[in-house]
DNA sequence: GTCCGCATGTAAGTAGTTACATGATTCA
DNA sequence: TGAATCATGTAACTACTTACATGCGGAC
Protein backbone atom coordinates (compact mmCIF):
# COMPACT_ATOMS: atom_id res chain seq x y z
CA UNK A 1 0.00 0.00 0.00
CA UNK A 2 1.36 3.51 -0.81
CA UNK A 3 1.53 6.64 1.73
CA UNK A 4 -1.91 7.85 0.99
CA UNK A 5 -3.33 4.68 1.93
CA UNK A 6 -1.84 3.96 4.51
CA UNK A 7 -2.18 7.19 6.83
CA UNK A 8 -6.33 6.67 5.50
CA UNK A 9 -5.94 3.36 7.53
CA UNK A 10 -4.64 5.17 10.53
CA UNK A 11 -7.32 7.68 10.14
CA UNK A 12 -9.60 5.17 9.89
CA UNK A 13 -9.52 4.76 13.70
CA UNK A 14 -9.46 8.28 14.50
CA UNK A 15 -8.77 11.74 13.31
CA UNK A 16 -5.12 12.33 13.74
CA UNK A 17 -2.34 14.56 13.13
CA UNK A 18 0.33 14.24 10.78
CA UNK A 19 2.36 14.22 13.84
CA UNK A 20 0.19 11.56 15.55
CA UNK A 21 0.21 9.43 12.61
CA UNK A 22 3.55 8.79 11.61
CA UNK A 23 3.65 8.13 16.23
CA UNK A 24 1.21 5.43 14.82
CA UNK A 25 4.15 3.98 12.47
CA UNK A 26 6.54 3.93 14.59
CA UNK A 27 5.25 2.56 17.77
CA UNK A 28 1.21 1.49 17.55
CA UNK A 29 -0.90 -1.41 16.03
CA UNK A 30 0.60 -0.37 12.64
CA UNK A 31 4.31 -0.21 13.52
CA UNK A 32 5.22 -3.96 12.15
CA UNK A 33 3.90 -3.51 8.76
CA UNK A 34 3.67 0.12 8.13
CA UNK A 35 6.18 2.63 7.42
CA UNK A 36 6.42 6.39 6.37
CA UNK A 37 8.43 9.53 7.96
CA UNK A 38 7.43 13.35 8.23
CA UNK A 39 8.59 13.57 4.15
CA UNK A 40 6.48 11.64 2.52
CA UNK A 41 3.37 11.95 5.21
CA UNK A 42 2.90 16.02 4.93
CA UNK A 43 2.71 16.02 0.92
CA UNK A 44 0.10 13.07 1.39
CA UNK A 45 -2.13 14.51 3.87
CA UNK A 46 -1.73 18.12 1.59
CA UNK A 47 -2.59 16.30 -1.52
CA UNK A 48 -5.54 13.95 -0.04
CA UNK A 49 -6.77 17.22 1.85
CA UNK A 50 -7.48 19.04 -1.84
CA UNK A 51 -8.71 16.04 -3.39
CA UNK A 52 -11.35 15.40 0.16
CA UNK A 53 -9.94 12.22 1.16
CA UNK A 54 -9.60 14.05 4.33
CA UNK A 55 -10.36 17.47 5.88
CA UNK A 56 -7.93 19.30 8.23
CA UNK A 57 -9.38 21.34 10.81
CA UNK A 58 -6.77 23.45 12.29
CA UNK A 59 -6.22 23.25 16.21
CA UNK A 60 -4.77 27.07 17.95
CA UNK A 61 -2.21 25.65 20.42
CA UNK A 62 -0.28 28.55 22.37
CA UNK A 63 3.13 28.54 21.79
CA UNK A 64 3.25 25.60 19.50
CA UNK A 65 2.56 25.49 15.60
CA UNK A 66 -0.98 24.84 15.39
CA UNK A 67 -1.80 21.12 15.04
CA UNK A 68 -3.38 20.29 12.00
CA UNK A 69 -6.07 17.28 12.71
CA UNK A 70 -7.03 15.31 10.07
CA UNK A 71 -10.36 13.50 9.22
CA UNK A 72 -11.17 10.74 6.93
CA UNK A 73 -13.77 11.46 4.27
CA UNK A 74 -16.71 9.34 2.84
CA UNK A 75 -14.57 9.53 -0.13
CA UNK A 76 -11.37 8.81 1.82
CA UNK A 77 -12.75 5.37 3.05
CA UNK A 78 -14.29 4.66 -0.83
CA UNK A 79 -10.88 5.37 -1.64
CA UNK A 80 -9.36 2.72 1.10
CA UNK A 81 -12.05 0.28 0.23
CA UNK A 82 -11.09 0.58 -3.41
CA UNK A 83 -7.20 0.23 -2.63
CA UNK A 84 -7.73 -3.14 -0.46
CA UNK A 85 -10.04 -4.23 -2.91
CA UNK A 86 -8.40 -4.25 -6.20
CA UNK A 87 -4.94 -5.80 -4.43
CA UNK A 88 -4.28 -9.05 -4.20
CA UNK A 89 -2.05 -8.70 -1.49
CA UNK A 90 1.39 -10.68 -2.88
CA UNK A 91 4.43 -12.46 -0.65
CA UNK A 92 5.60 -10.02 1.92
CA UNK A 93 8.88 -9.09 0.51
CA UNK A 94 11.52 -8.38 3.22
CA UNK A 95 14.56 -7.11 3.10
CA UNK A 96 16.17 -8.02 5.89
CA UNK A 97 19.67 -6.71 6.67
CA UNK A 98 20.15 -8.85 9.65
CA UNK A 99 19.90 -12.54 7.11
CA UNK A 100 21.61 -10.99 4.67
CA UNK A 101 24.77 -10.43 7.21
CA UNK A 102 24.26 -13.85 8.43
CA UNK A 103 23.71 -15.40 5.50
CA UNK A 104 27.33 -15.06 5.63
CA UNK A 105 28.51 -15.78 9.15
CA UNK A 106 31.16 -18.02 7.71
CA UNK A 107 32.96 -15.03 6.06
CA UNK A 108 32.71 -12.73 9.21
CA UNK A 109 34.08 -12.30 12.72
CA UNK A 110 32.11 -14.25 15.52
CA UNK A 111 32.21 -11.48 17.37
CA UNK A 112 30.33 -9.33 15.20
CA UNK A 113 27.54 -12.28 14.59
CA UNK A 114 27.12 -12.92 18.04
CA UNK A 115 27.21 -8.72 18.23
CA UNK A 116 23.78 -8.40 15.82
CA UNK A 117 22.42 -11.63 17.14
CA UNK A 118 22.30 -10.14 20.74
CA UNK A 119 20.91 -7.01 19.35
CA UNK A 120 18.21 -8.41 17.35
CA UNK A 121 17.38 -10.81 20.56
CA UNK A 122 16.84 -7.78 22.70
CA UNK A 123 14.53 -6.04 20.11
CA UNK A 124 12.51 -8.87 19.82
CA UNK A 125 11.93 -9.18 23.81
CA UNK A 126 11.44 -6.03 23.89
CA UNK A 127 8.85 -5.75 21.31
CA UNK A 128 6.98 -8.58 22.72
CA UNK A 129 6.97 -6.81 25.59
CA UNK A 130 4.96 -3.81 23.75
CA UNK A 131 2.70 -6.17 22.15
CA UNK A 132 1.58 -7.92 24.85
CA UNK A 133 0.84 -4.66 26.65
CA UNK A 134 -1.12 -3.65 23.53
CA UNK A 135 -3.01 -6.67 23.53
CA UNK A 136 -4.44 -5.79 26.87
CA UNK A 137 -6.20 -2.88 25.49
CA UNK A 138 -8.51 -5.40 23.58
CA UNK A 139 -11.91 -6.38 25.43
CA UNK A 140 -13.51 -8.16 22.26
CA UNK A 141 -11.80 -9.85 19.14
CA UNK A 142 -11.29 -8.15 16.12
CA UNK A 143 -8.98 -7.90 12.70
CA UNK A 144 -6.84 -5.77 15.17
CA UNK A 145 -6.44 -7.85 17.93
CA UNK A 146 -5.93 -10.85 15.81
CA UNK A 147 -3.31 -8.97 13.76
CA UNK A 148 -1.40 -8.56 16.43
CA UNK A 149 -1.57 -12.16 17.58
CA UNK A 150 -0.19 -11.99 14.24
CA UNK A 151 2.84 -10.08 15.11
CA UNK A 152 3.23 -11.48 18.40
CA UNK A 153 3.50 -15.58 16.79
CA UNK A 154 5.84 -14.08 14.19
CA UNK A 155 8.11 -12.26 16.91
CA UNK A 156 8.06 -14.99 18.77
CA UNK A 157 8.87 -17.62 16.38
CA UNK A 158 12.06 -15.50 14.93
CA UNK A 159 12.97 -15.01 18.91
CA UNK A 160 13.02 -18.56 19.32
CA UNK A 161 15.06 -19.21 16.12
CA UNK A 162 17.51 -16.82 17.22
CA UNK A 163 17.73 -18.43 20.71
CA UNK A 164 18.12 -21.64 19.89
CA UNK A 165 20.58 -20.95 16.99
CA UNK A 166 22.77 -18.18 18.15
CA UNK A 167 25.48 -20.92 19.28
CA UNK A 168 25.64 -22.62 15.60
CA UNK A 169 25.88 -19.29 14.06
CA UNK A 170 28.80 -18.09 16.09
CA UNK A 171 29.86 -21.49 14.84
CA UNK A 172 29.95 -21.23 11.86
CA UNK A 173 31.44 -17.68 12.02
CA UNK A 174 34.97 -16.98 10.77
CA UNK A 175 35.33 -20.41 9.09
CA UNK A 176 35.58 -19.13 5.59
CA UNK A 177 38.12 -16.64 4.93
CA UNK A 178 38.49 -14.29 1.88
CA UNK A 179 40.75 -17.10 0.75
CA UNK A 180 38.43 -19.57 0.06
CA UNK A 181 36.53 -17.04 -2.10
CA UNK A 182 39.74 -17.37 -4.31
CA UNK A 183 39.65 -21.09 -4.16
CA UNK A 184 36.11 -21.08 -5.87
CA UNK A 185 36.88 -18.98 -8.54
CA UNK B 1 21.49 -3.65 1.40
CA UNK B 2 21.02 -1.40 -1.36
CA UNK B 3 20.71 -3.63 -5.00
CA UNK B 4 24.67 -3.38 -5.94
CA UNK B 5 25.37 -5.16 -2.06
CA UNK B 6 22.98 -7.65 -2.74
CA UNK B 7 24.26 -8.56 -6.13
CA UNK B 8 27.41 -8.65 -4.64
CA UNK B 9 26.43 -10.92 -2.04
CA UNK B 10 25.27 -13.43 -5.35
CA UNK B 11 27.88 -13.06 -6.76
CA UNK B 12 30.02 -14.52 -3.49
CA UNK B 13 28.73 -17.34 -3.80
CA UNK B 14 29.72 -18.00 -8.05
CA UNK B 15 29.85 -16.45 -11.21
CA UNK B 16 26.60 -15.31 -12.90
CA UNK B 17 24.65 -13.38 -15.43
CA UNK B 18 21.88 -10.09 -14.87
CA UNK B 19 19.31 -12.90 -15.37
CA UNK B 20 20.68 -15.99 -13.10
CA UNK B 21 20.89 -13.00 -10.18
CA UNK B 22 17.20 -11.86 -10.72
CA UNK B 23 16.19 -15.55 -10.47
CA UNK B 24 18.18 -16.18 -7.02
CA UNK B 25 16.04 -12.86 -5.57
CA UNK B 26 13.01 -14.56 -7.05
CA UNK B 27 13.85 -18.04 -6.03
CA UNK B 28 17.24 -19.05 -4.60
CA UNK B 29 18.28 -19.00 -1.02
CA UNK B 30 18.00 -14.83 -1.37
CA UNK B 31 14.29 -14.73 -1.96
CA UNK B 32 12.99 -14.36 1.55
CA UNK B 33 15.05 -11.06 2.48
CA UNK B 34 16.32 -9.69 -0.38
CA UNK B 35 14.49 -8.40 -4.20
CA UNK B 36 15.44 -6.06 -7.27
CA UNK B 37 13.99 -6.31 -10.67
CA UNK B 38 15.82 -6.01 -14.04
CA UNK B 39 15.69 -2.61 -13.96
CA UNK B 40 17.96 -2.16 -10.91
CA UNK B 41 20.27 -4.63 -11.30
CA UNK B 42 21.59 -4.50 -15.15
CA UNK B 43 22.46 -1.00 -13.99
CA UNK B 44 23.96 -1.89 -11.20
CA UNK B 45 26.15 -4.50 -12.69
CA UNK B 46 27.05 -2.08 -15.56
CA UNK B 47 27.99 0.06 -13.02
CA UNK B 48 30.41 -2.14 -10.74
CA UNK B 49 31.86 -3.15 -13.66
CA UNK B 50 33.51 0.08 -14.41
CA UNK B 51 34.21 0.25 -10.39
CA UNK B 52 35.98 -2.62 -10.48
CA UNK B 53 33.90 -4.12 -7.76
CA UNK B 54 32.91 -7.42 -10.54
CA UNK B 55 34.56 -8.54 -14.23
CA UNK B 56 32.62 -9.34 -16.96
CA UNK B 57 33.44 -12.13 -19.67
CA UNK B 58 30.47 -12.48 -22.72
CA UNK B 59 29.65 -16.08 -23.39
CA UNK B 60 28.60 -16.02 -27.10
CA UNK B 61 25.97 -18.50 -27.80
CA UNK B 62 23.79 -19.17 -30.68
CA UNK B 63 20.93 -17.64 -31.42
CA UNK B 64 20.64 -15.60 -27.81
CA UNK B 65 22.15 -12.29 -26.70
CA UNK B 66 25.65 -13.33 -25.13
CA UNK B 67 25.68 -13.91 -21.61
CA UNK B 68 27.17 -11.49 -20.03
CA UNK B 69 29.08 -13.55 -16.76
CA UNK B 70 29.36 -11.86 -13.73
CA UNK B 71 32.82 -12.74 -11.29
CA UNK B 72 33.55 -10.61 -8.04
CA UNK B 73 36.70 -8.98 -7.65
CA UNK B 74 38.49 -8.73 -4.40
CA UNK B 75 37.52 -4.78 -4.71
CA UNK B 76 34.42 -6.05 -4.63
CA UNK B 77 34.70 -8.47 -1.74
CA UNK B 78 35.97 -5.17 0.56
CA UNK B 79 33.12 -3.36 -0.61
CA UNK B 80 30.65 -6.09 0.70
CA UNK B 81 32.64 -6.69 3.80
CA UNK B 82 33.09 -2.96 4.72
CA UNK B 83 28.89 -2.71 3.69
CA UNK B 84 28.28 -5.38 6.34
CA UNK B 85 31.12 -3.89 9.10
CA UNK B 86 28.98 -0.54 9.10
CA UNK B 87 25.55 -1.51 9.32
CA UNK B 88 24.06 -2.32 12.49
CA UNK B 89 20.59 -3.83 10.84
CA UNK B 90 17.46 -2.39 12.50
CA UNK B 91 14.10 -3.82 12.63
CA UNK B 92 13.36 -5.60 9.39
CA UNK B 93 10.45 -3.34 8.48
CA UNK B 94 8.04 -5.55 6.82
CA UNK B 95 5.14 -3.47 4.35
CA UNK B 96 3.04 -6.21 4.17
CA UNK B 97 -0.09 -5.59 2.33
CA UNK B 98 -1.51 -8.73 3.85
CA UNK B 99 -1.46 -7.71 7.42
CA UNK B 100 -3.02 -4.04 6.24
CA UNK B 101 -5.95 -5.38 5.07
CA UNK B 102 -6.70 -8.30 8.26
CA UNK B 103 -6.50 -5.24 10.43
CA UNK B 104 -9.58 -3.43 8.93
CA UNK B 105 -10.93 -7.00 8.30
CA UNK B 106 -13.69 -6.02 10.31
CA UNK B 107 -14.87 -3.69 7.09
CA UNK B 108 -14.49 -6.11 4.92
CA UNK B 109 -16.23 -9.07 3.28
CA UNK B 110 -15.62 -12.62 4.95
CA UNK B 111 -15.55 -13.68 1.33
CA UNK B 112 -12.79 -11.19 0.74
CA UNK B 113 -10.84 -11.85 4.31
CA UNK B 114 -11.18 -16.27 2.52
CA UNK B 115 -9.96 -15.14 -0.24
CA UNK B 116 -6.72 -13.57 0.83
CA UNK B 117 -5.88 -15.51 3.41
CA UNK B 118 -6.76 -19.15 1.76
CA UNK B 119 -3.83 -17.51 -0.75
CA UNK B 120 -1.07 -16.91 1.54
CA UNK B 121 -1.82 -20.22 3.04
CA UNK B 122 -1.34 -21.73 -0.13
CA UNK B 123 1.97 -19.74 -0.85
CA UNK B 124 3.31 -21.08 2.58
CA UNK B 125 2.77 -24.12 2.03
CA UNK B 126 4.26 -24.23 -1.33
CA UNK B 127 7.18 -22.31 -0.04
CA UNK B 128 7.66 -24.13 2.54
CA UNK B 129 7.93 -27.48 0.28
CA UNK B 130 10.73 -25.39 -1.49
CA UNK B 131 12.35 -24.52 1.04
CA UNK B 132 12.42 -28.07 2.74
CA UNK B 133 13.77 -29.46 -0.74
CA UNK B 134 16.51 -26.85 -1.12
CA UNK B 135 17.41 -27.88 2.82
CA UNK B 136 18.14 -31.45 1.98
CA UNK B 137 21.36 -29.36 0.13
CA UNK B 138 23.69 -28.45 2.44
CA UNK B 139 25.63 -30.95 4.10
CA UNK B 140 27.38 -29.23 6.97
CA UNK B 141 25.85 -26.15 9.09
CA UNK B 142 26.44 -22.60 7.48
CA UNK B 143 25.64 -19.78 7.90
CA UNK B 144 23.01 -20.29 4.26
CA UNK B 145 21.44 -23.29 6.03
CA UNK B 146 20.89 -21.18 9.72
CA UNK B 147 19.37 -18.91 7.06
CA UNK B 148 17.26 -20.81 5.51
CA UNK B 149 16.44 -22.53 8.67
CA UNK B 150 15.02 -18.68 10.27
CA UNK B 151 12.94 -18.50 6.83
CA UNK B 152 11.70 -21.68 7.72
CA UNK B 153 10.69 -21.27 11.25
CA UNK B 154 9.36 -17.50 10.41
CA UNK B 155 7.10 -18.62 7.52
CA UNK B 156 6.00 -21.88 10.00
CA UNK B 157 4.76 -19.98 12.38
CA UNK B 158 3.33 -17.49 9.87
CA UNK B 159 1.42 -20.15 8.22
CA UNK B 160 0.22 -21.81 12.06
CA UNK B 161 -1.26 -19.01 12.92
CA UNK B 162 -2.96 -18.11 9.63
CA UNK B 163 -4.53 -21.93 9.53
CA UNK B 164 -5.22 -21.56 13.53
CA UNK B 165 -7.27 -18.19 13.03
CA UNK B 166 -8.76 -18.10 9.74
CA UNK B 167 -12.56 -18.81 11.08
CA UNK B 168 -11.89 -15.80 13.80
CA UNK B 169 -10.54 -13.59 11.05
CA UNK B 170 -13.91 -14.45 9.28
CA UNK B 171 -15.76 -14.58 11.94
CA UNK B 172 -14.70 -10.32 12.67
CA UNK B 173 -15.28 -9.79 9.13
CA UNK B 174 -18.43 -7.33 8.14
CA UNK B 175 -19.21 -6.69 11.74
CA UNK B 176 -18.15 -3.28 10.87
CA UNK B 177 -20.01 -1.46 8.13
CA UNK B 178 -19.04 1.78 6.58
CA UNK B 179 -21.51 3.66 8.70
CA UNK B 180 -19.95 2.66 12.34
CA UNK B 181 -17.03 4.91 10.89
CA UNK B 182 -19.38 7.65 11.00
CA UNK B 183 -20.87 6.94 14.16
CA UNK B 184 -16.79 7.30 15.48
CA UNK B 185 -17.22 10.62 14.05
C1' DG C 1 22.35 23.61 29.39
C1' DT C 2 21.51 20.10 26.54
C1' DC C 3 18.73 16.79 24.77
C1' DC C 4 14.17 14.89 23.88
C1' DG C 5 9.34 15.48 22.56
C1' DC C 6 6.03 18.18 20.27
C1' DA C 7 4.83 20.22 15.74
C1' DT C 8 5.11 21.73 11.00
C1' DG C 9 6.85 21.66 6.59
C1' DT C 10 10.19 22.00 2.04
C1' DA C 11 13.88 20.85 -1.22
C1' DA C 12 17.06 18.07 -3.22
C1' DG C 13 18.46 13.80 -4.13
C1' DT C 14 18.42 8.77 -4.94
C1' DA C 15 16.90 4.51 -5.61
C1' DG C 16 14.00 1.70 -7.35
C1' DT C 17 9.78 0.41 -10.33
C1' DT C 18 7.27 -0.05 -14.62
C1' DA C 19 6.94 -0.10 -19.16
C1' DC C 20 9.02 -0.48 -23.36
C1' DA C 21 12.06 -2.69 -26.97
C1' DT C 22 13.88 -7.02 -29.13
C1' DG C 23 14.04 -11.81 -30.31
C1' DA C 24 14.94 -16.91 -30.40
C1' DT C 25 13.46 -21.43 -28.21
C1' DT C 26 10.65 -24.66 -26.21
C1' DC C 27 6.63 -26.72 -24.48
C1' DA C 28 1.59 -27.50 -24.31
C1' DT D 1 -0.64 -20.58 -31.72
C1' DG D 2 0.19 -18.86 -27.66
C1' DA D 3 2.69 -18.65 -23.51
C1' DA D 4 6.73 -19.22 -20.83
C1' DT D 5 11.84 -19.16 -20.46
C1' DC D 6 16.08 -17.32 -21.72
C1' DA D 7 18.57 -12.91 -22.32
C1' DT D 8 19.74 -8.06 -22.55
C1' DG D 9 18.97 -3.40 -21.81
C1' DT D 10 16.96 1.81 -21.60
C1' DA D 11 13.85 5.70 -20.42
C1' DA D 12 10.52 7.75 -17.86
C1' DC D 13 8.54 7.99 -13.80
C1' DT D 14 7.32 7.71 -8.97
C1' DA D 15 7.94 7.38 -4.52
C1' DC D 16 10.42 7.74 -0.78
C1' DT D 17 14.55 9.29 2.10
C1' DT D 18 17.54 12.67 4.07
C1' DA D 19 18.69 16.85 5.31
C1' DC D 20 17.38 21.29 6.27
C1' DA D 21 14.63 24.99 8.62
C1' DT D 22 12.20 26.66 12.90
C1' DG D 23 10.99 26.93 17.69
C1' DC D 24 8.88 26.22 22.38
C1' DG D 25 8.52 23.34 26.73
C1' DG D 26 9.97 20.19 29.97
C1' DA D 27 12.95 16.86 32.01
C1' DC D 28 17.45 15.52 33.78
Amino acid sequence: MDIKTTCLGVLMLGAASGYEIRKSFEEGPFSHFAEGGFGSIYPALTKMTQEGLVTCTAHQQEKRPAKKVYQITDAGWTHLETAMRDKIPGEDKIKSDLLFMLFFADWQSPERIARVIDARIAFYQQKLDEMADCGTQFDTISGRSLVLGYGIAVFQASLDYLVANREAFIEVAGQAQPPLLHAAE
